[in-house]
DNA sequence: ACCCGGAATTGGTATTGACCACTTGTCGGG
DNA sequence: CCCGACAAGTGGTCAATACCAATTCCGGGT
């Protein structure tokens, strides 16, 4: 985990207590106040503005910009919308972890920062082409005795009510624009910064509870 | 004209005298050499790694990748081209200076380092949308007393045989996916770094002598 | 002959310090 | 009252340096 990724996390809660088009403290005061240099401080904000979350004002200031647009949802798994594309879904589990839910995460999942939380990261394929990295967090105590086996090739609904009785009652799904970061390019295949969408998914369990966040990233 | 841009061009220079899979100098090595600090030239190898003319192999070396691919040529110009598609083609005049060709573009050209050229940037509409920020390069002598307003709205081949006398004989053009700079993504409307394609075409004369070189910049 | 380990080299990241260019607001002169 | 000059604050760029991490290569031990 680089130092950038850290200041990444950092400004991008500081972002989300501010409106849209309200500006951020300014380099120098950020840098001090996170005891990161500016050239740090800087690559983690060219991250965020590069994905349209900031906006930079030579002179002026940087300002928050462009709110996710809320989709209502379609509830749609990704095994279930490849199969209706005529395509032949699966998955590849590249890693499997467990850790602390941490402030943001927390929050999206209505948990406390220290709790456990489940973290996968997974190659979605479609006719064997990687079509998108999905990274998903699931509070553990949701999901005893886990494996990465148990997700290989199978889609992660289903697993949650065949094996934990657990059923997924209704999603809020955000969509943005996106370009992909080393990591991303290199799982999915595509040169560095090529167009991509990211899906933010958060997916409610028929008792109302947070069962599961997702990021995903599709290639364009 | 940045720092970081003449590195750019100059490391560019280096690159074309070098196989595609050779490696270039080490980081320590060529910022030395140049003259800059290993940031800038870092930043200048990141933009051309972005565009795919580089590759890096952490703890190995830098390489060149991807040789442009040489297309045979569909010689059309940009006002045929909208006309066929059955939008109404315009373009605008942004810049026109004359400056000694330099280096490279004398090798394009086949002129001296020192010979004049004369460099015009167009922004070329369909329908009045931006479409293409265009640079091109003629040889001032084979275009005495060309204004900026000649070009508005003109096609620039049509202009060079009727008041030149100049026909065009062949071309070879090149096209890479690329992504928008900072210049390209404000003259084309679109955000920093868009996916764009990028043609580059030398023309020639029916006598044989280089008579333009071309960048174009297409919206995705 | 083979294999393993360490040294050298390469790209990757971070710090500190400095200066430039643009914007904005303020203060003083007209 | 208005307007221009100026100063402060902001993002943009660059230099010099240090250390980390991955790779490569060569030599010594088996």
């Amino acid at each position: 985990m680089g130092k950038q990724d850290e200041i990444r996390e950092r400004v991008m809660e500081l972002i989300e207590a501010l409106e849209v088009g309200q500006a951020i403290p300014s380099e120098r005061r950020l840098c001090e106040q996170l005891g990161v240099s500016r050239l740090t401080l800087r690559a983690a904000l060219d991250d965020l503005v590069r994905e349209g979350h900031l906006t930079r004002r030579h002179g002026s200031g940087t300002y928050v910009s462009r709110p996710k647009i809320a989709q209502p949802l379609t509830l749609t798994s990704f095994s279930e919308d490849m199969r209706r594309r005529g395509m032949v879904p699966g998955s590849h589990t590249l890693e499997l972890a467990v850790m602390p839910a941490g402030a943001r995460l927390g929050r999206r999942l209505q948990l406390s920062p220290e709790d456990q939380v489940v973290r996968v990261k997974r190659l979605r394929l479609a006719d064997g082409e990687p079509m998108a990295l999905e990274v998903l967090h699931v509070p553990a105590a949701m999901v005893p005795g886990l494996t990465q086996a148990d997700l290989e090739n199978r889609s992660f609904y289903e697993l949650m009510e065949e094996r934990y009785g657990i059923h997924i009652a209704s999603a809020t799904q955000t969509i943005e624009p996106t370009v992909t970061s080393a990591e991303e390019s290199e799982a999915l295949g595509v040169p560095l910064h090529s167009p991509a969408f990211l899906f933010e998914r958060t997916t409610l369990t028929v008792s109302g509870r947070p069962m599961e966040f997702v990021r995903s990233f599709y290639r364009g």
